[in-house]
DNA sequence: TTAAATTAGTTTCATTTAAAACTATATTTA
DNA sequence: TAAATATAGTTTTAAATGAAACTAATTTAA
């Protein structure tokens, strides 16, 4: 068996991510001037009504330098609130503003929107498959391959 | 409908790509001392026999400076060689040498093993069904959102 | 044909990123 | 308890990145 990098799963995925992701972007940046952590960050804190930043970083993959710099962002745009745990002083609850859920409900529309528009060149059936199939590989490649931390 | 990140595309295919990119990495890392460009753009031109960096570049949604780079890089060490195109001496095409050669040979077996590996949490109809769809959503997001140059 | 515009690829420079060091709390253990 | 260790999050520093300027060659058009 020969191998052929474009059928490679890693490449693949890669190039796909790349393209939809700056198919994507565009309404975040330009019309809410927010950079893709910051609006991945501004989107887990929404959907999760309260987090740290240790485990919004450890869910989303994201660096913990990078979630530091979204926060002092979003923040000092009084798009979230930083509440301070009193339990453990060291770490502090993040939740969207009233405006941060503004921008937030605005926003997921349009990825609502964007998603289904991406989604309907699939059938009914492929659009499941897709969803199981991401599912079962996520979870087969974080417990057989991914080590970090 | 409600907004729900986790079930985004983009940033489900970010994780994804993240962790199985990581899953994979280590191997030419530290067992060939190579980058993620310059594993992609050897293995791009050995798949191709011959190519010239802005194809490279097009094809592999590399920037052109980062394709720039990893065939600096790729030629210092003797992976690959550089020959100029006489009807046009602003362009090289790119071909692997011996020892590339040699390199992505070794390399693609364990590319192969990987993908089996990572596969193998899928049926064969998921398999199938994963590569049509991946070829669907990929034309379908180049022709109908897309647009970088 | 020569001047103007275009192109492939490189280099420079400003920005983004991540690794490492750091600060401040909190927990463990001697 | 007090000293030693660990943890959440920030800041500093070094490396990777991309945008823009550049070089050398080619093509277009005057």
């Amino acid at each position: 068996m020969t191998f052929n990098l474009e059928k490679f799963l890693p490449y693949r995925l890669r190039i796909l991510y790349d393209t939809i992701t700056h198919s994507f972007s565009p309404i975040y940046i330009k019309q809410y001037k927010l950079s893709p952590s910051e609006w991945r960050v501004l989107a887990s804190i929404a959907g999760s009504g309260s987090v740290t930043a240790k485990q919004l970083g450890k869910h989303s993959r994201m660096h913990k330098t990078k979630v530091s710099r979204a926060v002092f962002e979003l923040s000092k745009r009084n798009l979230i609130v930083k509440v301070p745990n009193k339990n453990d002083l060291r770490e502090t609850f993040l939740e969207v503003s009233e405006l941060g859920g503004e921008m937030y409900r605005k926003l997921s529309i349009r990825a609502i929107e964007f998603d289904n528009k991406m989604l309907s060149c699939l059938t009914q059936n492929e659009q499941l498959a897709l969803d199981e199939i991401i599912e079962k590989l996520q979870k087969h490649a974080e417990t057989n391959f991914y080590s970090h931390d």
